[in-house]
DNA sequence: TCTGCATGAAAAA
DNA sequence: TTTTCCTGCAGAG
């Protein structure tokens, strides 16, 4: 599911698999196939997430850049790869270890600066040492737009997606339609620390769980899926918490979901 | 087995 | 505003 954890997720997978290592790649799909020549006989330098980006530094400056958008995925496995299936835009070997690229928004190699321009219009990701928090908080308590867009922009935070902004703003009892400029600062705080605590449990555990333990087995109702989310993808259950019918509206062509009462407006 | 929806974001219209 | 990238899954039958 690629929100941020996801990607910071794969970059500590993919370390010990390509850092130090020269890889050959190869793009059975053809897409790829002028930078996959590029990349071939380099060395991985380095690995580094931002947001929902992902960087493989390899020598002499050459980055390739990958972005999963909405479906793609990496693969990854020991041994013979096999027989390239589908439409497969990377395959990367390094020694015994292979890793299979499918369906990315992007994969393209990079310079520098072209990473540089990248991270520049970014906002801080809260799964970063680096980040910082207020320059968020300049671009939210500024705007008139509802915070509900605001958390998915993201140049004001980078890594949140659908699921998060709607568990974020439960956990947070924010109403989504409330503007960035009047949700207060401690609020914000609140939720800041919220979406750390979330994207560092989605790494840790690979996917998303945003619900206590303890509520995820007290179900309000016919749980549909499973307990792992408050109100995401719940439209027309009862709120977990109060029992209230969970509602859903497109905001920012996404469908998000909220508990009006939870959530009051 | 089939159908529709889904975590994102940029390009095209 | 619509299309596109491409795959996985849940729910229906």
């Amino acid at each position: 599911m690629p929100e941020g954890h996801t990607i910071h997720r794969l970059a500590r997978d993919h370390k010990p698999l390509l850092v130090g290592r020269p890889v050959s790649a190869g793009s059975p799909q053809g897409r790829f196939s002028t930078g996959a020549e590029m990349l071939t006989g380099r060395v991985v330098e380095q690995i580094e997430p931002y947001g929902k980006h992902l960087f493989y530094g390899f020598e002499g400056d050459v980055l390739l850049h990958v972005h999963l958008g909405l479906y793609g995925k990496w693969t990854v496995g020991t041994g013979p790869a096999p027989e390239p299936r589908g439409a497969l835009r990377l395959r990367l070997v390094a020694d015994d270890d292979w890793l299979d690229l499918r369906g990315p928004t992007a994969c393209e190699l990079f310079t520098p600066a072209d990473r540089d321009a990248v991270l520049a219009r970014l906002g801080p990701d809260p799964l970063r040492k680096d980040a910082d928090p207020d320059r968020a908080w300049a671009r939210i308590c500024a705007s008139r737009q509802a915070i509900g867009a605001l958390l998915m922009d993201q140049s004001v935070l980078a890594g949140i997606g659908n699921v998060y902004r709607a568990e974020v703003l439960f956990r947070a009892g924010l109403s989504p339609f409330r503007p960035g400029r009047e949700v207060p600062e401690r609020i914000w705080e609140l939720m800041w620390e919220e979406t750390r605590l979330l994207l560092r449990a989605g790494v840790r555990a690979g996917s998303i769980t945003t619900t206590e333990r303890e509520d995820r087995h007290r179900r309000t109702g016919p749980a549909r899926r499973d307990d792992r989310t408050y109100v995401y993808r719940r439209h027309g259950l009862p709120c977990r918490r109060c029992g209230t019918e969970v509602r859903t509206q497109l905001m920012v062509a996404r469908n998000l979901f909220w508990c009006p009462t939870c959530q009051p407006a």
